[in-house]
DNA sequence: GGCTTGACCGCCA
DNA sequence: TTGGCGGCCAAGC
């Protein structure tokens, strides 16, 4: 029944309403804004404890509603826009290390956060391959899991899953697919037509007969070592063979000691 | 709880 | 040199 034009229903449930309790809408909604990077416009969703979801604009069509729909099906909570970006992403997106930017990985099982955890730990410029990340998580043999993970990596360029590469030289899958992954590689001046020509001919490690430090070629110790001085070997057992021990920088493999 | 699915690895022909 | 294949392991149904 309308009196006057109002509806009393509706004006009895405005004299109900009360402003929002302090914080309820950081509980109900995540919040993300959009953000350059050396993949063109990202989108970040961050709650907070950190940033918990990324995805570049060109993955999802350059349409936030679409980001938003694949946050809510991971996380399923709904996304408000925010009006600065987390303390620290700029500075990280740019490869900077200690930036202080916190990650949200509350919603990953104790394996993923172990496998980001490793693949964090890869220097800007260098590769490790999958099986180096399945042992520094723990689970030597996981290789293949360590791939089904990054393939799902919440939180790709912050933690750099382009780092982790194939055993055999090769580059491997990357979420935003292979081109992106040598792109941005390639922008942190990896070195990896060295890295292809060493594979080409069997070598996947590099020793100095200076030092008889052994390490994976894209170490920065590893680009060092004066040619005269270099030595390529197919395997760490090769290197062993030869009075080689793995470096402690990049670790190739765990020292016996 | 069993089956299927992978951004893998390494052997072998 | 290359591709096939079995093994491996965690996640998602």
């Amino acid at each position: 029944m309308m009196i006057n034009g109002i509806d009393p229903v509706l004006s009895a449930l405005r004299g109900l309403s009360c402003p929002a309790p302090a914080g309820l809408s950081a509980k109900v909604f995540t919040r993300w804004v959009a953000t350059p990077s050396p993949l063109g416009e990202l989108y970040v969703a961050f709650t907070g404890t950190g940033v918990q979801f990324v995805r570049t604009a060109e993955s999802v069509d350059g349409d936030p509603a679409a980001f938003a729909e694949a946050y809510r099906r991971r996380f399923a909570r709904p996304l408000r826009t925010a009006d600065r970006a987390p303390a620290g992403l700029l500075p990280a997106l740019r490869g900077r290390r200690g930036t202080g930017l916190l990650l949200d990985l509350s919603a990953l099982s104790d394996f993923e956060r172990d496998v980001l955890a490793a693949t964090r730990g890869i220097p800007a410029g260098e590769t490790r391959p999958y099986g180096w990340v399945a042992r520094e998580a723990g689970r030597p043999r996981a290789a293949h899991a360590v791939g089904s993970v990054l393939a799902r990596n919440p939180v790709p360029l912050l933690v750099p899953c382009h780092r982790v590469v194939r055993a055999d030289g090769r580059l491997g899958e990357y979420l935003f697919g292979p081109a992106h992954k040598e792109k941005l590689l390639r922008g942190e001046d990896a070195n990896l037509d060295d890295v292809l020509a060493y594979a080409r001919q069997g070598m996947h490690y590099l020793g100095s007969d200076t030092t008889g430090v052994v390490c994976f070629p894209t170490c920065h110790q590893a680009r060092r070592i004066t040619p005269s001085h270099r030595h390529g070997f197919r395997t760490l057992a090769d290197a062993a063979a030869a009075g080689y021990r793995p470096c402690r920088v990049c670790r190739p493999a765990v020292d016996a000691a």
